[in-house]
DNA sequence: AGCACA
């Protein structure tokens, strides 16, 4: 019965058979209290109005999650195979929401679409989205390079950091992870719509890539 | 599964 652990390090392993899948979300707050700065209870507060994007008052992380999913789900763009990959949390920069903001080559210019975010001028971000992108799944041995190659494309793409760690559980390979700052929130949403769920790390052949 | 650096 000690097989649930496993349930997905056993995907993982079985992944270096066929093809590993990228698994990127938006980073983790920093901690679940002490972001508030009057420290009072209005957890979700955020100061621009938010009628336009369809979000109401957040109050905690679940209903985040929800209204997240809702809007992805809405645009068809991720399928959820894990459903766990997708952390759109608190942990931004809360003092600069981003609506509608189609600045430094994401979205629309003079009526031409550039970058990865073709065909999309815009995408709804939760007020506190973040502009790092964490990820995993990627082999132990990646190199930041190759991981570099895959972000470096996207408009707004900053810097990337690797991470080595040991499994929380023993006798277990130590992983990878993987943190990729982007110019702003929205910048990474659209590395994020793109990514998220790829497989992207071809096995076989050793390397990023198919 | 696993969330670092400033």
């Amino acid at each position: 019965m000690a097989d649930g652990y496993w349930k997905h390090g056993d995907a993982l392993r079985q992944a270096s058979a066929a093809q590993a899948s990228l698994q990127v979300s938006m980073k983790r707050p920093r901690s679940d209290h002490g972001d508030v700065s009057g420290g009072l209870e209005y957890v979700g507060y955020h100061p621009r109005e938010e009628g336009r994007m369809g979000y109401r008052v957040i109050r905690d992380t679940k209903s985040i999650d929800a209204a997240y999913e809702r809007y992805l789900r809405d645009r068809q763009i991720v399928s959820y195979s894990s459903g766990e990959s997708l952390r759109p949390v608190a942990g931004g920069m809360g003092s600069h929401p981003v609506d509608d903001m189609h600045m430094m080559g994401v979205g629309v210019m003079d009526g031409q679409s550039v970058g990865y975010g073709t065909g999309r001028s815009e995408i709804p971000l939760p007020p506190d989205a973040s502009s790092t992108l964490y990820v995993e799944g990627l082999p132990a041995n990646c190199t930041r390079r190759e991981v570099s190659h895959i972000f470096r494309p996207f408009a707004g793409f900053r810097e990337i950091r690797l991470v080595n760690k040991d499994s929380r559980f023993p006798g277990a390979d130590p992983f990878v992870l993987c943190f990729v700052d982007f110019s702003n929130p929205s910048q990474a949403a659209v590395a994020l719509d793109a990514l998220q769920g790829r497989g992207l790390w071809n096995s076989k052949a050793g390397r990023f890539g198919s």
